[in-house]
RNA sequence: GGCUGGGUGGCAGAGUGGUUAUGCAGCGGACUGCAACUCCGUGAACGCCGGUUCGAUUCCGACCCCAGCCUCCA
């Protein structure tokens, strides 16, 4: 029975879909304008996991993911490297694709885009207009009356009178209460505008998430997901927008996934103390920095330090090393009886992955135990390694790829180091020089590759190598 | 100031009213020509102060400290 906490109740709920069977699902995604951060990673994974979860529990799933191409950021940033914010959003959805890909994080089913959803965001500020929750201010933009909207606070757990009280709040002429946002933005001259009832302009942030929520998946749907930071005011907002606008509930659960952190500090763009998933790669393998994301459950802080990459590193080579020479049989971890029981109770509390994978270092050692037994088990056990992997997204790889990973592109000062050709002919000259005793040729030649970050293994009758 | 969440062994990180988390690192042993890998064994923890209890790291209260949101942010 899968329990989830849920922002909205702050507590762990079991998990009802709306139709039985069925889950519909949308997580705010990226505003596309620059490379993902470690930030960005961490909700592509951990929503990845929910879904492959979801599935792997028999649920039919409708993953919808959105992307912002446009906000003022983009505009920004496109009118500095003066381009069109097309070309801009078009590299960066691309770029952020591909760091998607390598972390192993299934697409979703759709990614809609606010500039391809002008008309339901049209629609819906209409709607808010004619039912009396919006306004057309002076200046030509259209504000959200949240004085009409009796739930406001709701999620995050704020009264509008404290809202008020707080010194934070820009002022705005135009609004009639600081505590309205924008629905649509009238534009400045030279701004990207479309067409709209009240004037050329763009749509608010806040907007398009209710509009594409509700073309994708309907007026009343069963998740919704996003960083922690954009439960106030961002969805705050949705749900005054959706559930004025449509007077129904809008979403059951809200599951909002805990930040990146540096030296106990938030990872972000304005504080500049980011890291892009691009310059993670370039040091770890992508599952690695997948692995690290999944040790500690998506609801805590997560800390991002070099040597918890090492540990996660470490570990995930000792999976992949055990899986090595083992012929895999097909299983279903579900009709697993050993250790399923204990990972669906892992999962199903609220997605914890971190004890999730204790059970798989469990999984793990029963196999290095039948391998060192020579015990058939040792093939059903590689098995289910590889089913239960799925569902979180591991161990999926080719072994020898992983564990000789890009040997062939290793290159520092631009050199290649070694090939692998040139590797096999040498653990060949050792097994020779071992054959005749020549210990001090043969950890000659280990020292050797050693250095070049080869490490050599000799099992029975087999040498095998793979890099550091 | 308001509202959230948190403080666990060397590090990371689950969890629990009384019994082994797990991973990485360490130590001892087996295996090995020596290693690596693997296995076996092993030490080490629950912010501080009270309370409830036969018994609290786990429940309650105060305190200290940390992070986040209240402004764009995953």
């Amino acid at each position: 029975m899968l329990k989830l906490y849920n922002t909205l109740s702050k507590q762990k709920e079991v998990f009802k879909p709306i139709e039985p069977g069925k889950v519909k699902m949308y997580v705010c995604g990226m505003t596309v304008y620059d490379l993902c951060h470690v930030g960005h990673a961490r909700v592509m994974v951990v929503f990845d996991v929910v879904t492959r979860y979801l599935r792997a529990s028999g649920y039919d799933v409708t993953y919808i993911r959105n992307i912002t191409d446009i906000d003022d950021k983009i505009i920004k940033r496109a009118a500095d490297n003066g381009e069109t914010i097309q070309t801009l959003t078009e590299r960066y959805i691309n770029e952020m694709h591909a760091d998607a890909d390598a972390l192993g994080v299934l697409r979703p089913d759709r990614e809609p885009r606010a500039t391809e959803a002008m008309q339901p965001i049209l629609d819906m500020i209409q709607t808010l207009i004619d039912k009396g929750m919006a306004y057309v201010a002076d200046n030509g933009d259209v504000y959200y009356d949240v004085s009409e909207f009796s739930g406001y606070g709701k999620l995050s757990g704020r009264q509008i009178d404290e809202l008020r009280a707080g010194e934070r709040i820009a002022v705005n002429e135009a609004k009639t209460d600081p505590l309205d946002f924008v629905l649509w933005k009238a534009a400045k001259p030279e701004e990207p505008s479309w067409e709209s009832p009240w004037g050329a302009g763009r749509p608010g942030w806040h907007i398009e998430c209710s509009a594409m929520s509700a073309e994708c998946l309907g007026h009343h749907f069963d998740i919704h997901g996003g960083g922690q930071d954009l439960q106030f005011p961002h969805h705050e907002n949705e749900i005054a927008q959706s559930e004025g606008a449509h007077g129904c509930q809008s979403v059951n659960y809200w599951m909002h996934n805990g930040f990146v952190r540096i030296d106990d500090e938030k990872m972000s763009k304005s504080l500049g103390n980011f890291f892009t998933v691009r310059e993670v790669l370039a040091k770890y393998p992508a599952e690695a920095v997948r692995y690290f994301i999944l040790m500690s459950h998506y609801r805590s802080p997560l800390n991002y330090a070099e040597d918890q990459l090492e540990q996660a590193k470490t570990a995930l080579t000792r999976f992949y090393h055990s899986l090595r020479d083992v012929t895999p049989q097909a299983v279903n971890w579900q009709n697993d009886a050993e250790f399923a029981p204990r990972f669906r109770e892992a999962m199903d509390d609220d997605f914890n992955t971190a004890l999730a994978l204790s059970v798989l270092a469990d999984v793990r050692q029963a196999l290095n135990k039948a391998r060192k037994q020579e015990d058939s088990s040792a093939e059903y056990y590689a098995g289910l390694l590889l089913s239960f992997g799925d569902v979180l997204g591991l161990f999926q790889q080719d072994v020898d790829e992983y564990l000789q990973r890009g040997i062939e592109t290793v290159i520092e000062e631009a050199i290649p180091l070694i090939t692998p050709t040139e590797i096999d002919e040498l653990v060949a000259e050792r097994n020779k020089a071992r054959a005749d005793k020549n210990w001090a040729r043969a950890d000659e030649i280990r020292d050797k590759l050693t250095e070049m970050g080869i490490v050599l293994e000799d099992a029975a009758g087999k040498t095998s190598w793979r890099k550091i």
